[in-house]
RNA sequence: GGCGCCGUGGCCAAGUGGUAAGGCAGAGGACUGCAAAUCCUUUAUCCCCGGUUCGAAUCCGGGCGGCGCCUCCA
């Protein structure tokens, strides 16, 4: 099997197909630090993390770099009214991006690259674009990207540049350029960007970088003149990729990347989220809320990422409940008793096919849904196995607990579930010592009592399950 | 106006030519001291109309409905 992905270049599946398996170079467009993300946001992310797992998961060796945007109109703007230099302003949101992705169970990348850090880059690459007559300067001392010298513009969003509607959001041209379709490049010093330290020194003059650049620039440098995979929000298409491709073949004469993946913009409660209507909600909120960092993993994943998601409190507690099952079935295939004289059973085929299905349908553009259908079609039928065999080999139950830590070796769904049940030994030796003295009460058949510590843990949010081998127990995550 | 996406059971959703995965919720049953967990059973002909085909949710045309992007929002 080989993985298809649909191509924004080419508007269709393409076999994903990179020139050296060993290294793979992944740029993802990250957030815009001028402010908290949002689910939305999250949205994206999580997606860039099932890339780069399942892309590890199908053996490749890969470089992923997701670059923090920190100079830009807005962070300036921000910092500004705030008093602030830029880096004091954009820090604080530059961390919790990273915190609150730790809590969804994204992977860490190799690199994490800030705008700031790469303003040589950006001036080299401005120098050559001037050098090779694709821009121009203005009398203010910014530089714009003459769109009628690149003629590939427009070859990501399928626009036709003649027929864009012009005028409409132009009135705010600040640096006076000969077309208003022209990017800026860099734009000229301006009083509020020298209060907050976002200035630099170029051949042409003092400013900062365009908007466009800094990728361009991180990409190149992090990666190389052709990336094998750039990810990024559906909104991004234009002008921001288009923009990227045109500085950087503009200057490399090479493509800039092989393959453009754009993940769809979610909705929230069935309505647009914006932040001027403040229809938009934090993962700060929702943790706050009870819902587990899982949970909402599981929403934001168990859609594919071309397809319309609407994010819903419902639609989380629905995840959190499948979730519970996911770990519940974990649990129950770790601790089913070995035994040694046993008939063989089915357990390596269903595995073996669960496994299957499930690459099957992420190869098929990152089927999320079908891959999780799979993985219940699996928790099902063993269940139903184990409910039917008190006892099973080793080997048998060592191949299906392999495939399930498999399949969540990409999904990361039971890690991140996992990781958020913890209990310390203090909390774990009250409630030991509480479920003992109800198998007590059980065992003189004192119901009330048996009950009473029932009620008693699960107001703690604990729940029991009495079972032939005794008592078992569980945080109950929220959600 | 330009470009594009979508419409499957109560909700979410897979399936892109051969008679509808899966999740959540609901109902009945088994198991249990009662529960919990688990299992079994149970709920759809795929927005509408027309066409192509032996056969369509799946292809084509039309209609209705929802949504996204069109200069700095992932």
């Amino acid at each position: 099997m080989a993985l298809h992905l649909f191509n924004t270049l080419t508007r269709q599946l393409d076999l994903f197909d990179p020139a050296d398996p060993e290294r793979v170079g992944v740029y993802a467009c990250g957030p815009t630090v001028y402010g908290h993300a949002h689910v939305g946001n999250f949205r994206a992310f999580v997606f860039y993390d099932l890339v780069h797992r399942y892309l590890e998961w199908k053996g490749y060796g890969v470089r992923f770099v997701m670059n923090l945007t920190d100079v830009d109109d807005k962070t300036i703007r921000a910092a500004f009214e705030q008093g602030q230099t830029l880096e004091e302003y954009t820090a604080p949101f530059a961390e919790a991006v990273l915190r609150e992705s730790d809590a969804l169970g994204i992977r860490r990348m190799d690199l994490y690259p800030r705008a700031t850090a790469y303003v040589d880059r950006m001036i080299e690459l401005v120098s050559t674009l001037l050098d090779r007559g694709l821009a121009y300067r203005t009398s203010d001392g910014s530089v714009f990207y003459d769109i009628s010298a690149f003629p590939n513009y427009g070859c990501l969003s399928g626009k036709d540049l003649d027929q864009a509607r012009t005028g409409e959001r132009v009135a705010a041209d600040e640096y006076g350029k000969d077309d208003v379709r022209d990017f800026a490049l860099w734009k000229a010093a301006k009083p509020e960007d020298r209060a907050v330290g976002a200035v630099w020194d170029a051949p042409w003059g003092e400013g900062r970088p365009g908007w466009h650049l800094e990728c361009s620039a991180m990409g190149l440098a992090e990666i190389g003149d052709t990336l094998d995979l750039h990810l990024g929000g559906e909104d991004l298409i234009f002008p921001h990729h288009e923009g990227e491709i045109a500085q950087s073949e503009g200057a490399t004469g090479k493509p800039f990347a092989r393959f453009w993946l754009h993940v769809k913009h979610l909705r929230v409660e069935g309505s647009k989220m914006s932040k001027s209507t403040g229809n938009f909600i934090r993962v700060k909120e929702l943790l706050d809320e009870g819902f587990t960092g899982a949970a909402i993993r599981h929403q934001l994943l168990s859609v594919q990422y071309r397809s319309d998601l609407n994010f819903t409190r419902d639609g989380l507690a629905a995840s959190a409940r499948a979730l519970r099952r996911l770990l519940d079935f974990d649990d129950r295939l770790r601790d089913h008793p070995v035994g040694e004289d046993v008939p063989e059973t089915a357990l390596p085929q269903l595995a073996r096919r669960a496994s299957r299905d499930f690459e099957a349908a992420m190869d098929q553009d990152l089927n999320v849904s079908g891959a999780l259908g799979a993985v219940f079609v699996f928790l099902k039928e063993v269940n139903a196995l184990l409910d039917r065999n008190e006892r099973l080999r080793m080997e048998e139950l060592d191949a299906a607990r392999r495939v399930l830590q498999s399949i969540d070796d990409v999904l990361g769904l039971i890690e991140t579930g996992r990781r958020e049940s913890g209990i310390d030994e203090e909390e774990r030796a009250s409630i030991e010592a509480m479920v003992a003295e109800r198998e007590a009460a059980r065992a003189s058949r004192d119901w009330a009592r048996a009950d009473e510590i029932r009620d008693d843990l699960a107001s703690r949010g604990i729940v029991l399950e009495d079972g032939p081998e005794g008592t078992r127990w569980k945080r109950l995550a929220g959600g």
